[in-house]
DNA sequence: TGCCGCATGTAATTAGTTACATGATTTC
DNA sequence: GAAATCATGTAACTAATTACATGCGGCA
């Protein structure tokens, strides 16, 4: 499971349960999401074979903190997935499903509506990234050439973002375009 | 879930869970996959729920046939849900996650390597998706300008592969360039 | 004889979401 | 006094994958 080894690779530094989904909420959203209620009993699996282990240490203002660490076996793993092939999943677009099945509503307005629609909302998707790079822009080291590996690999990810938002917003563009046309050469 | 809604999108003609497996494969797989272990039930579902119906008919070539068709309340239930808001899941984009935590392999070799298989994986994609262009080249009257709705949709569907796909390579080269550009500047 | 395509499924498991449950401290 | 943040989880459910199971007809 992919998660597994992102937990894994977000653990080069300690961190709690809690620690890690504010990870995924401010780092890595572009690209993956984990609730709470899935990285908790996925800590537990990954502690139980033996790939990360955890210390439990009392905090000033809150309840007690469930640090974890990566072992060695840990990091044997990650270097594993990371030396494998890229792993590609099947898509599932669910608004590309809706597209498809578009003609069946016999009205083109309707499909320009989705268009725009859709088109906002991968708007909204790259103002959310570009508030990461900002965060990349303020801490990493000698932005945005030569930065330290360990920030340039994630802002690759980063990239890979505005590349596929971005061409996703070109193609809406282009399916408003041809709708209108259209609708004018019936 | 969306795929009960495809499902009875491509219900529009009578077919078999079999075929509905087929349609998969030949015209959405650019964004949508489906196993037969998850179709049949999904079918069952939808028939308590009385949005389809079938027939068992007897097939010259091999066992009968369950042959299924979406009911008017089907149609409906399709129609309102192209009729509400574009669907947006988070992405879990499983090689950008390794590209993301690359930096503990300590080797920009490894780095451009991944990002060339990558590249070639993309390039697949887009030669399965010239496979679908030309059925539409084929099939489609009036093609590219001024096909009916019927094809005039999936296509866009298409061309939403196209540019996403194209924004990915384009994503592979720059990262490869960069990271040549690094391997000069240390 | 053995493989491919047609055609049906069920069972077991994995991955992820949503809802439920608790309780402390800090900020407005 | 209420809301937000910190911090832990479990339970129930939904969605999807993988493995298992069956059997016909045609072709090489």
């Amino acid at each position: 499971m992919s998660l597994e080894y992102i937990l894994l690779g977000l653990l080069d530094e300690p961190a709690t349960g809690y620690d890690l989904k504010k990870s995924f909420k401010f780092h890595l959203s572009h690209f993956w999401n984990a609730n709470l209620s899935q990285i908790y009993p996925t800590l537990k699996k990954l502690e139980k074979n033996g790939l990360v282990t955890h210390e439990e240490l009392s905090s000033p203002i809150g309840p007690d903190r469930k640090v974890y660490k990566r072992t060695a076996e840990g990091k044997e793993k990650l270097l594993e997935w990371l030396s494998g092939e890229p792993v590609m999943a099947d898509s599932r677009v669910h608004f590309a499903a809706q597209v498809f099945f578009l003609s069946e509503k016999h009205d083109p307005e309707t499909a320009i509506k989705f268009f725009k629609n859709l088109k906002i909302m991968f708007e909204e998707r790259i103002a959310r990234m570009s508030e990461i790079e900002k965060l990349f822009e303020e801490s990493a080291p000698e932005f945005p050439d030569n930065m330290p590996d360990e920030y340039f690999y994630p802002y690759l990810t980063l990239r890979m973002g505005f590349h596929r938002i971005q061409a996703s917003i070109d193609w809406c563009e282009e399916s408003i375009k041809n709708l209108e046309k259209r609708k004018l050469s019936d």
